[in-house]
DNA sequence: TATCCCGAATTGTGATCACATATTCGATGA
DNA sequence: TCATCGAATATGTGATCACAATTCGGGATA
């Protein structure tokens, strides 16, 4: 297992009102989330504690908690890393995606109000200006805040959090999908899912939410595409 | 938040090979599972470590990993405790079980093989023992291990974990349910899954795990019924 | 009797240290 | 040139301590 490759973190600054085992928390999930940390490169409790200027302590917190959601693994040697990906269980883990989130957008529909609505339509048009501009990042970020947006409508929901798993399980493999937009946003299913609840038609709204999660990880439609990207 | 009600924790043997931190992270998640730990009941990590007798350091660790899986939740207080449960909140943990629990089911369905049918029914028939001298908890205990292990049949399945946190966020809950073991058993919902699997049935087999489940939470079918149960 | 307030005790967070284990790397041998 | 082995280093685990923030309990007041 390697330990040279270079981890590119990103500091932000850190608020004094929360912990410092929350800000590495939020480091080290959006290093994950952007890829910025190569999958079976060994994590290391101190020198992620020298890169980001803290103790050990809250390092190891943080390590833990995303290992338990899934972020990082830690193999029996203790050694902590991002999960490396096969193309099985890649497929696994959009399979997963529809299934949960097809099933939050549904039950989520009824608490969505015109508010709300009006919300999710400002965040496709960002993100269609995202993508015209060629901006990857931020098409992600409005991504999945529109998706989330969509989700929380329900106040008594309970899939979020095994939603952002999967998120954050599949998004280091999903950088090159980003750099193929144009391929991406042929098709609105955002505007698609938008329709669909204002009509509150949950077979229509499934039948959105599915295809633009497909949509977004078509490059990976056939094994030996997938393969291929993962070295 | 109550500080008084006492916490009846089993302890277990330990293992030197295991560390102290898994070996407090079992102890705990089982007296979850069992609903040992009153919802709302404090958490505070020098009681643990007095009552288990370790050192505070594994217990912090535990809890968090216990928390990130949602077993636990920190308030912003930095409280930890078993989450309160609402009437909406259980019905969509239900939901979500039978969402994510058919899916897995399914997709587990073409790596079953003779063996692990065998295996789940020598679970079943223990299940159906264990519910007649009353033993309701080895019915709970078999009857996780029958679900665990049609689901893991799958090689490369990802949902396992996501479905374990929906069994820790209900199970505080359920305890009432196997008192009624009578009830729960008048259709032998595991023998229909099996039935199931043997013909690649996947339709039956969705129905007989989701009956499965709605079964086992039929006590909490009216939001009136488990609204009483809450308190 | 109920409410507010203030000091004492408790708690979570984070730092530091000790130790057993795992890893690394250079010397030795084939 | 390559594999093997052992010492030096690096690493995770767990204990202990300091500190700021929170919680708790008792007494005064209305």
């Amino acid at each position: 297992m390697d330990k040279h490759t270079p981890i590119d973190l990103t500091l932000t600054e850190r608020h004094s009102a929360v912990t410092i085992t929350q800000w590495v928390y939020s480091t080290l999930r959006q290093a994950v989330l952007l890829g910025k940390i190569a999958p079976g490169r060994a994590l290391t409790i101190r020198e992620l504690a020298t890169l980001l200027d803290v103790s050990p302590m809250p390092i190891r917190e943080a390590l833990r908690q995303l290992s338990a959601e899934g972020a990082l693994e830690i193999l029996e040697n203790r050694r902590v890393m991002v999960p490396k990906m096969t193309a099985m269980k890649f497929a696994e883990l959009v399979e997963a995606r529809i299934c949960l989130e097809t099933h939050s957008a549904v039950r989520a529909m009824p608490y969505i109000d015109e508010t709300r609505l009006a919300q999710l339509e400002e965040l496709d048009s960002r993100i269609d200006i995202a993508s015209e501009t060629g901006n990857s990042h931020d098409v992600t970020r409005y991504n999945q805040q529109f998706h989330r947006l969509l989700y929380t409508a329900n106040p008594h929901q309970v899939t979020q959090s095994l939603i952002e798993s999967l998120w954050l399980q599949l998004a280091p493999f999903m950088q090159v999908a980003s750099e193929n937009l144009d391929d991406y946003y042929q098709v609105d299913r955002h505007k698609e899912a938008v329709a669909a609840i204002r009509e509150r038609d949950s077979l229509a709204l499934q039948m959105a939410i599915s295809a633009d999660i497909r949509d977004g990880c078509a490059f990976a439609s056939s094994p030996e595409q997938l393969q291929q990207l993962l070295g």
